[in-house]
DNA sequence: GCCGTTTTCGGCCCGACTGTTTTCAGTCG
């Protein structure tokens, strides 16, 4: 039987198995093993499917993949499942799963309700709760119970992950509240936020401050806090109305540069670091880098020597490593890239000189093409590409051949008035259900830069889509492919795509992959942007505005460009347009 | 279960906070 297995696909089966093994108590190393290889293969720019079926290559070459998972992923490649996947369900039901949402709740508690009680749904686990038969369990109490009753409406909701852009607004507004302590010297924001992942599950506040409890208080006062989830002496939890939950550590200065690398994260990242410094006799924690007293395990780091924690350069100087920017902490290729001395110079949104794909007043978009020009001028670019929608799109009310060449004239005027910018002349131009494109090539071919992009027939199967895009790559006078993974984050229309077949196209013919920086549909994220990087292909990246503000999502793109480790030459629009043209043979 | 310039065994990051304990396990990040 051949089934068709992506590596997230892969990923899940493995991921399934090791939370079952994690209620059943097994060896947390072994948990580890397998909670490492899930990641890996969500990170690999390529299909582990592609690996094992090149003879010349193994598995097992990729680090954190022994025998053992290297068979595994082959046998859930080749059935879709695991019979170790099969025997666990049989031990144990699923369901039970949802129990360990609940916050506070973890594997251990689980198997006991589950083992003692038969518990394998919330619903029971709430009847359970208000009968007090949970109380009564070893280990537990009334308190527990309690916190138990009031997590299980947060484990009913979905994963509480929100964009970055809103943890921003969020970010900020915080921040705003919290500089008012009059003892408060630093203040950062740590985490995944602070790593520019495309979502965040929390915020991690990290300040220095002499007046812990001020600081506590003010954040305690905080218009939008629902509940004190803990506090301590240095730490305190708290959880916002709208469900994200924040975390505050204050921290000496002397300990805000440990502190801030170790909240950033991410936590493989910090595993192997801390790794390092154990095999040099050092130790780090948040409150800094010690070298570990002779006779001493050193467990509170009571006559350890403090060595460094100012500031995460002198942190990770201490064992004789480079600065990471936070973007790269996801333990991917980042110890091996700085053991070669190769840590990219991550690309910034200051390279980025023109801005390829937006609307205006004449499509879909709420801002006319001079408004969309002063905007990019004001954010410094030097060159924009107008791309409304084509005919197809009617909905956005999109142009025709002959509609696109009044636009087009109108911008030839624009751009004789311009000076030290350029408007092109574009369009996003609809690839149809049946393969071809919705615009004539002789129009087309009057075009300085066309972005294709698919809107319909999104349910076809992955081969069609596939070749609908491919055939479009092939089309001369198509720069680039918008939307070329088919990703929308936290919708349900998303197309599948054979990324794969889309890259060897696109290499072949010479063409562009755009990276859509919009939020709501980052549709070219970390992984894909490193592949894209394997396979040597430009990536374009672009806003997709149909506003004004829309322009400022820009930086989202960059964040997710520096976190595939993309340097300003990986990316095609920090040429100017001239370079830019050379580039797409124009 | 993975790994190795201490390589086929014996390691595997580290601390804060909570609740149930009578010295610590569980959970979290």
């Amino acid at each position: 039987m051949i089934t068709c297995m992506n590596n997230t696909q892969i990923a899940d089966v493995i991921n399934r198995v090791a939370d079952l093994l994690e209620i059943k108590g097994t060896n947390p190393f072994r948990l580890r093993a397998y909670r490492n290889v899930v990641r890996t293969l969500r990170d690999l720019p390529e299909s582990a499917e592609a690996i094992l079926a090149d003879p010349q290559r193994d598995l097992t070459d990729i680090k954190g993949i022994g025998k053992d998972l290297a068979e595994k992923i082959a046998t859930i490649a080749a059935t879709g499942t695991l019979p170790l996947l099969e025997e666990l369900l049989q031990e144990i039901p699923e369901s039970v799963l949802s129990i360990l949402r609940i916050p506070g709740l973890g594997p251990k508690k689980a198997a006991v309700l589950y083992n003692d009680l038969k518990i394998t749904t919330l619903d029971q686990l709430q009847a359970a709760c208000e009968a007090h038969q949970v109380a009564e369990l070893k280990g537990f109490g009334e308190k527990t119970e309690q916190t138990i009753l009031a997590g299980i409406p947060l484990a009913a909701r979905a994963e509480q992950r929100i964009y970055w852009a809103k943890a921003d607004e969020i970010a900020q507004v915080l921040l705003e509240h919290l500089r008012n302590c009059k003892s408060l010297q630093q203040i950062e924001v740590a985490g995944s936020y602070r790593r520019g992942r495309e979502t965040i599950g929390d915020l991690d506040l990290l300040v220095v401050s002499d007046d812990h409890d001020e600081v506590m208080d003010r954040l305690a006062d905080f218009d939008a806090v629902e509940q004190t989830i803990g506090r301590g002496d240095t730490k305190m939890s708290i959880r916002l109305a709208g469900g994200l939950q924040v975390d505050l550590r204050v921290v000496p200065a002397e300990s805000f540069g440990a502190a801030l690398q170790y909240f950033t994260g991410s936590k493989d990242h910090n595993v192997i670091l801390r790794g390092m410094a154990k095999s040099r006799g050092l130790k780090i924690n948040e409150w800094g880098v010690f070298r570990v007293a002779e006779g001493k395990d050193g467990a509170n780091g009571g006559d350890n020597e403090y060595i460094a924690g100012r500031t995460e350069e002198e942190v990770y100087a201490a064992i004789d490593l480079p600065y990471f920017p936070p973007e790269i902490r996801e333990a991917r290729q980042e110890f091996e890239w700085a053991e070669l001395g190769m840590l990219p110079e991550l690309i910034e949104l200051g390279d980025i000189r023109g801005d390829l794909h937006m609307h205006t007043t004449a499509s879909d978009g709420r801002a006319s093409t001079l408004e969309m020009i002063a905007a990019a001028r004001q954010r410094g670019l030097t060159y924009i590409a107008i791309t409304d929608h084509s005919k197809r799109v009617s909905m956005a009310n999109g142009l025709d051949g002959e509609r696109l060449l009044e636009q087009w004239a109108e911008i030839d005027e624009i751009n004789a008035g311009l000076k030290n910018f350029t408007v092109l002349k574009g369009v996003e131009v609809d690839i149809l259900e049946k393969g071809g494109l919705d615009i004539a090539d002789d129009v087309l071919a009057r075009a300085d830069w066309i972005v294709a992009s698919v809107h319909y027939g999104q349910r076809q199967s992955s081969e069609q889509i596939t070749g609908r895009i491919v055939e479009a790559i092939r089309n001369p006078h198509v720069s680039a492919i918008a939307h070329p993974t088919g990703r929308i984050i936290n919708r349900r229309e998303r197309y599948e795509v054979d990324l794969e077949a889309v890259m060897r196209a696109a290499v072949e013919h010479g063409k562009l992959l755009e990276l859509n920086a919009n939020p709501a549909r980052l549709d070219l994220d970390d992984v894909h942007c490193a592949a894209a990087k394997r396979h040597a292909i430009p990536v374009v990246i672009n806003t997709d505005a149909h506003s004004i503000a829309g322009l400022d999502v820009m930086r989202h793109g960059i964040q997710q460009a520096r976190r595939a480790g993309l340097t300003k030459a990986d990316v095609a629009n920090t040429r100017s347009w001239k370079q830019m043209r050379k580039l797409i043979g124009r």
